[in-house]
DNA sequence: CGACATGTTGAACCTCATCAACCGACGTGG
DNA sequence: CCACGTCGGTTGATGAGGTTCAACATGTCG
């Protein structure tokens, strides 16, 4: 049960590469309205610019953890984060996946009781900790940007709860594909074909898919199988899955009325 | 697999009981503090108060639903709610478990995307929607109060994820009666004897217990056997639990460190 | 009392985990 | 250059943990 592999936990923080200019980088910034910040003005921006340095960290480091004290919060700009939780015997379950624009850390005080962890490699937007806290004092619109943003985040990991509290594992293997369209999409890491199939990177190996879904490797890679047998997806390669009958996978996630017509 | 008893979906909105006098009520209310009004000053609570109501409603009543607008939000006063989701075809899951101080709802717009019905006779201090969010704004704190409490429900929705996709049915079982023994006698629905054991009420009948843990009415009996068998609990009806040994409760729950000394 | 709801217990079955072999891609060093 | 180990993924055989189906117990309400 449980991937078994107790990651090491080695914290290695991302050296400063940049602190930015205050006026000009958001300008060009990939994530300036789809964040938090799409929450600020001009001249809100030039303060949050202030307390703000780019951080680029390569895939597999750990970026938050239970166990250190966090003192900045981050915009991701590019890249995968995986957020996760473990049992002490090793256990493991990603408990979200976060995508460009995403935001990372509990604000107000408390630890983030879970580790976050790059995925491929990241690019951060990094506020630090107790300037960022008093601007969304000063700014309530940023506040209520981030709130709404977790409110966001409370629904899919409901959504998740049905999930794997219910789901067998071809719907979860499904629904996690469906997943991926609807959010990879959002981000540009999906392209899409005029035949409305379209293909897409897999950002997770088995195993953190696997984690994702409580399940194990082999009955990942025994689903994906199966969906490319019912003929719902094809691989090009492990990584890359195009989504070939999205009708039928979305029945086979379990998500809509069981053929009501 | 699921409960496959399709609730009537019948939503019967319970009668306004009440409407407070501006500036005594909330003195008496037993949740004064701990709910999302504890944000506010007396002067600010008046103002509260204009737009507040009292409502009853009778275990098994629909509270929120996913196909209703519903106009105002709530704070539970007294009782048990649960939260749940549905799939198409029946299969359910709790999504969460709310008590007394609690607050009911989802602020700024979007529908609630699951239903909470009331699992005991339950009484809410019901706020109107546009009212109410026009208060988030001019109070900040009751907003951040808000934002706080979605944080936590947020962490619990996360440690949920973990144990779903990765406990065993005696672990869930166990962990699930330990989540109650730390938010029930926070809300005294628990009596401490002084031997630390606790005898604690279980607010939900088997058939819920068995869709928050995602697992079969069946199994949830027979782990609760088992757990009186290992001597962990006893029980005096099924419905009410004496935690005999909670550090091996916990042990078996699979939260702590096992047994490093 | 009988009808019904709720919970417990037993036996058979099935899904998914476990253990193990295997495959191809990659990198390293002889 | 190829032998070698490693790593990620696939595939097969076996078995355990939970589900399912069914019978039974208990409690409540008319």
């Amino acid at each position: 049960m449980g991937s078994g592999c107790l990651t090491l936990k080695v914290i290695i923080m991302a050296q400063v590469q940049n602190t930015l200019p205050a006026d000009t980088q958001c300008d060009h910034c990939a994530v300036r309205h789809k964040s938090v910040c799409g929450a600020l003005s001009a001249d809100e921006l030039i303060r949050l610019n202030k307390i703000a340095s780019t951080r680029k960290m390569e895939a597999g480091e750990t970026i938050l953890s239970d166990e250190v004290d966090v003192t900045f919060f981050a915009n991701i700009v590019s890249g995968v984060v995986k957020l996760t939780k473990m049992l002490p015997d090793g256990r493991q379950q990603l408990i979200g996946l976060q995508f460009p624009s995403d935001f990372l850390g509990r604000a107000y005080g408390k630890a983030n009781p879970y580790f976050a962890e790059a995925v491929t490699d990241v690019e951060l937007c990094c506020f630090k900790q107790d300037p960022f806290e008093e601007l969304l004092q000063d700014y309530p619109a940023l506040e209520r940007r981030l709130f709404e943003n977790t409110l966001d985040e409370l629904d899919a990991a409901r959504e998740w709860l049905l999930l794997l509290g219910r789901k067998s594992a071809v719907e979860k293997v499904a629904s996690f594909l469906l997943m991926l369209v609807r959010r990879a999409s959002l981000v540009g890491c999906a392209r899409f074909n005029p035949g409305s199939s379209a293909v897409i990177e897999l950002p997770l190996g088995r195993a953190d898919i696997a984690d994702f879904l409580g399940l194990t490797i082999e009955t990942v890679s025994r689903q994906f199988a199966a969906l490319k047998a019912e003929g719902a997806v094809d691989f090009r390669d492990s990584r890359h899955c195009e989504i070939v009958d999205s009708a039928l996978l979305s029945s086979l996630a379990g998500q809509d009325r069981p053929t009501l017509d």
